[in-house]
DNA sequence: GCTCCAAATGCAAACCTTTGCAAGAACGGA
DNA sequence: TCCGTTCTTGCAAAGGTTTGCATTTGGAGC
């Protein structure tokens, strides 16, 4: 930052004043051609670049964005750098690591450096939301994604969670599978408890008894945290013949479980996920899963939190956008 | 950011002037008691919070810093974060997606919005310097790490690919693998080259020739691009009895091209990766690799380059920080 | 009541840029 | 030559904060 050439050196080298540079570099109607040229050529010489600092502070607008996630993950940030870049907009990160104390620490950092607007998805222990009120009530625009926040008011972008989970055990139940069984996510999450209702509400769809003993409880969303509930399953005395896991991460953890048991997969259980993470088509077996809209996803929250940001106050509706998700099947669900 | 709350604003409220509010707020010894407590209370009352942007201005220093990475991954960030978070630093992160246009746009919009200085890890184009040159010469630190940009002179954190390779191959050896294969990563990227070279000098090293067709090279670092060139080996004539994969994404390809031709790994084929990335161990067979230190790599980047931004500008030596990885045993190439 | 000193506070500049308004310059017409 | 336009340019304020220096206030001592 230092040795950086101001208008003011610009103005004191040509002996003009700092407002008609200013004028000269932003082509106003008013100043000279001559001077134009002039003043252009010894920015262009100097190497000038416009103090955005000044201007954030004279505009009081910083052009960041502040991107709170448990995990960043590079999927939906293409998605929001892919329409914060053309904007000029910058993406200044927080990782809360789910930890709610953490993702509380991010916005109030963030919100003292003076972003524009927040993007959020939630933790796990996030179950107080007062921390995003205040940004509503600082004027903060804010877009919840990925992972709801029932009951606050704020723009979402959200997938269909419910959706997804009905169409994988709609799928389980076409390939004949009767035993379903289900690993949730940790409790209070609402993207866990939508698959789960999902899970259950096809089962009823279908006549098929909820068995309370079939619905386990991971204690995350990592390959090794799906190790414990699938062991727990296999202790029934009368096993699943397929397992919905509420992500591809537990999913995977269950496969090596059922893999060490000497289970085949899918013949005697069938395993789906949910999330279409990369690896999950080269696990052994691949892994069928819910296909989800990341990028998407990222780039529609992005937009609109853009497009709030710009807007005058005026209060306007919250948008609420429910992406939906797809079935993609391969062999870990695929019979004969 | 509208609404919030000046020094000016509780001057004016308190009748006093701005001077006296700012160093009360700041405990400066020449402000009377009561007034400092009359101060602190209305500023708490009416949640003051001092505007970051005007003093990034006043000190020429965002607390910015600028990471430009080819994909984000929360392992290295970690590191970041830990190191940024209690100093006040923020992150503003920008993807390359190993595009070198981008990297280089992304250097400029950052500089534009005056971060204090950048962790770098480069594209695998990136072959010219000149955008990295560009910032020492406007005296903003640099701290490359991970991927190294030879010739370049800044702050370096990587790791000893060479050595990782030649522990690698070594296991093998040990193994009992007699014709090592190694799929080479993309051509001109340091870390892909000395890999390479472990590779070959560990070879050599055991008076074992080194056949060139024992060497394919793939594109990217994807699990896809480990199929192309897996397939590649399986069509020699001699097969080899072992794989060095130049990375864990391209180890599993290559894991999964084995499973489809039946080839038994690691009895027929040995297979093992570099990097640990989380689902290695989680493949199957689990997969043999070198560990990286990312956390450590992400932390010691971080460090340096707040050192070397807090540093006077005096010549400093550069510094060169090699961190050693580990090997990994696991199931892909454990010979009983 | 006056002087003097210390304690407490205020002024103004600096960081950099933009922009409404005022003022200066140039120029045409009479 | 002078007036009235029309072009150009400059001044100053605003955005929020810190800080060296000057100023005010208050009280003690004589």
């Amino acid at each position: 930052m230092s040795g950086s050439v101001t208008i003011i050196d610009l103005a004191r080298e040509l002996k003009i004043s700092p407002s008609t540079v200013s004028r000269a570099l932003r082509d106003h109607p008013a100043i000279k051609d001559q001077t134009k040229v002039m003043v252009q050529e010894l920015a262009k010489k100097l190497g000038y670049q416009p103090n955005a600092l000044a201007l954030s502070l004279l505009y009081r607008k910083t052009n960041n964005i502040g991107i709170i996630v448990p995990e960043i993950t590079s999927y939906f940030f293409c998605g929001i750098q892919d329409v914060l870049d053309p904007e000029g907009q910058h993406a200044v990160i927080s990782q809360s690591n789910e930890s709610y104390e953490t993702e509380k620490k991010g916005i109030d950092t963030l919100l003292s450096s003076r972003v524009d607007g927040f993007l959020i998805s939630s933790t796990f222990d996030t179950t107080d939301y007062s921390h995003f009120e205040k940004l509503r009530q600082n004027n903060i625009p804010l877009v919840v994604f990925d992972r709801d926040c029932e009951g606050l008011l704020a723009d979402k972008v959200l997938v269909d969670d419910y959706d997804g989970a009905c169409q994988a055990v709609e799928h389980l139940i076409s390939m004949g599978c009767k035993r379903i069984a289900h690993i949730a996510g940790p409790k209070n999450l609402s993207i866990a408890e939508h698959r789960k209702n999902g899970y259950i509400d096809t089962l009823k769809k279908h006549n098929i008894a909820v068995d309370e003993d079939l619905i386990v409880q991971s204690q995350f969303f990592q390959m090794e945290d799906g190790i414990e509930p699938a062991k727990r399953l296999l202790s029934l005395k009368e096993k699943p013949d397929a397992i919905f896991a509420v992500n591809d991460g537990i999913a995977i953890g269950t496969l090596s479980v059922l893999r060490e048991n000497g289970i085949k997969v899918p013949e005697e259980i069938a395993v789906i996920g949910f999330d279409n993470d990369p690896f999950s088509s080269f696990s052994y077996p691949s892994l069928s899963t819910i296909d989800q809209p990341t990028y998407e996803m990222g780039m529609l929250a992005a937009r609109i939190l853009l497009k709030a940001i710009s807007s005058p106050e005026e209060e306007r509706e919250f948008r609420h956008e429910v992406l939906k998700p797809e079935l993609v099947v391969r062999d870990s669900s695929r019979r004969k």
